[in-house]
DNA sequence: TTAAATGATTACGG
DNA sequence: CCGTAATCATTTAA
């Protein structure tokens, strides 16, 4: 007290006596003991000129320490942020809060139940996983959002108090909470990145159609393989033979051009395989054509007439393996023609027709790689082009 | 539980 | 975009 009395101004002394006193005093606090040392403090900071030095000291301070803050100036926004907080935008995690986890899967199958079953119960499982995500998301980001403010508030305090005994400018202080929220923000991102993984594995795991594929109906791959082999020799629906058969099958045009796809490079992948079935069908075919009835029938109809599914497209590859070694593999022959041919490999598995694959030459298809070269000569009483028959499946 | 069948996807070329 | 060929992931048969 009597300290601050003693330096009140004396009128006509010049301040900068005053000043270095000060300035002593400053100096000498850290060679004394603890007590009197605060009592110095205390005094210098009710000091009148108190408020200028500190400001002077501030300034000072700006000026030399800006080396260091320049070299981080505000970034605007991280694009790779942006992707994240767009992406769980997008996947409705980032998004309003629609309830519970629970609620949420149970408003989903409730929406959707109605419409369509099959699509309701894998999407309300997908929901359920997606709400728990949204949930830990939430309630990671709220912790790490009351951290930073808890941080950010006791290091403006802590900053507030120094203040009093050490320069500390406003703007160091501003620097200090964008280097916290900065750290903040990068624990965030990870926290994101992290979320936009989960919600990934998650959609390949829900939502890739792969994962829930089903078997298409019985009738449905009836038609379609009624098409096929009575196509054989050029087994490319055109857009409308597509539309038909996807509505006949119930089913959509890619997955009908994804089974013909699928069919054609198995068929000719291993025609041994499949000559039972291409046997089954061209009769099929036949008894439909020439009785008009082709639509539905499971039964194995009888071998009667001779409208075979004729001549198959080539193989590139395995038609020469075919020449050469017959019996080796599966690879047999084109489904003949030939009535009693047919008959004989009728009756047995695909081992027993094997047999009759070597009396059938398979002259025509060989050599040229492409499928439809190898129709014409090929097919004998294949209803390949005959619009009749595409007719009559697409009528019905 | 394993192997075959099967629908869908991907990579690549036209 | 449509095709082939390879591959994946699931369903179904053994």
């Amino acid at each position: 007290m009597e300290e601050q009395g003693r330096l009140l101004p004396p009128p006509g002394e010049p301040r900068r006596q005053e000043l270095g006193e000060i300035l002593q005093q400053i100096m000498g606090i850290t060679e004394q003991s603890l007590d009197e040392a605060q009592a110095k403090k205390h005094a210098l900071n009710c000091h009148r000129l108190k408020p200028a030095l500190f400001t002077v000291l501030c300034e000072i301070k700006e000026k030399t320490g800006l080396s260091v803050r320049s070299s981080q100036e505000e970034e605007p926004v991280d694009p790779q942020l942006m992707r994240l907080d767009n992406m769980l935008l997008a996947e409705g995690v980032a998004g309003p809060e629609k309830g519970g986890g629970s609620a949420a899967a149970a408003a989903a199958a409730a929406a959707s139940g109605g419409v369509s079953p099959d699509h309701s119960i894998e999407h309300s499982d997908y929901r359920h996983k997606l709400a728990q995500i949204r949930q830990i998301y939430h309630a990671e980001l709220e912790k790490y959002e009351q951290a930073c403010s808890e941080f950010t508030t006791h290091v403006m305090n802590l900053l507030r108090e120094q203040s009093r005994t050490r320069p500390v400018a406003p703007r160091e202080i501003e620097r200090m909470v964008g280097i916290i929220h900065r750290k903040f923000s990068s624990i965030q991102m990870q926290l994101k990145q992290s979320t936009c993984e989960a919600v990934m594995i998650l959609r390949s795991r829900f939502l890739d159609a792969r994962r829930k594929r089903r078997n298409f109906s019985k009738q449905a791959t009836e038609v379609l393989n009624e098409y096929f082999y009575s196509h054989l020799s050029n087994p490319y629906p055109s857009e409308e033979a597509k539309e038909e058969l996807a509505k006949k099958c119930g089913i959509t045009i890619s997955q009908v051009s994804n089974w013909f796809g699928n069919k054609r490079i198995r068929y000719k992948k291993n025609i041994g395989k499949f000559q039972e079935e291409a046997n089954i069908y061209a009769v099929k075919t036949a008894v439909s054509v020439t009785h008009g009835t082709q639509s539905g029938g499971d039964s194995p109809p009888t071998p009667s007439s001779s409208a075979g599914s004729g001549g198959s497209f080539n193989l590139s590859s395995s038609s020469d393996l075919f020449l050469g070694l017959p019996g080796l593999n599966g690879d047999a022959y084109p489904p003949s023609q030939v009535e009693s041919l047919r008959h004989s490999m009728s009756q047995g598995p695909y081992g027993e027709g094997l047999a009759p694959g070597q009396l059938y030459s398979p002259r025509d298809m060989r050599a040229n790689g492409g499928w439809q070269e190898a129709a014409t000569p090929c097919s004998v009483t294949s209803p390949t082009e005959g619009p009749g028959s595409v007719h009559s499946d697409t009528s019905n």
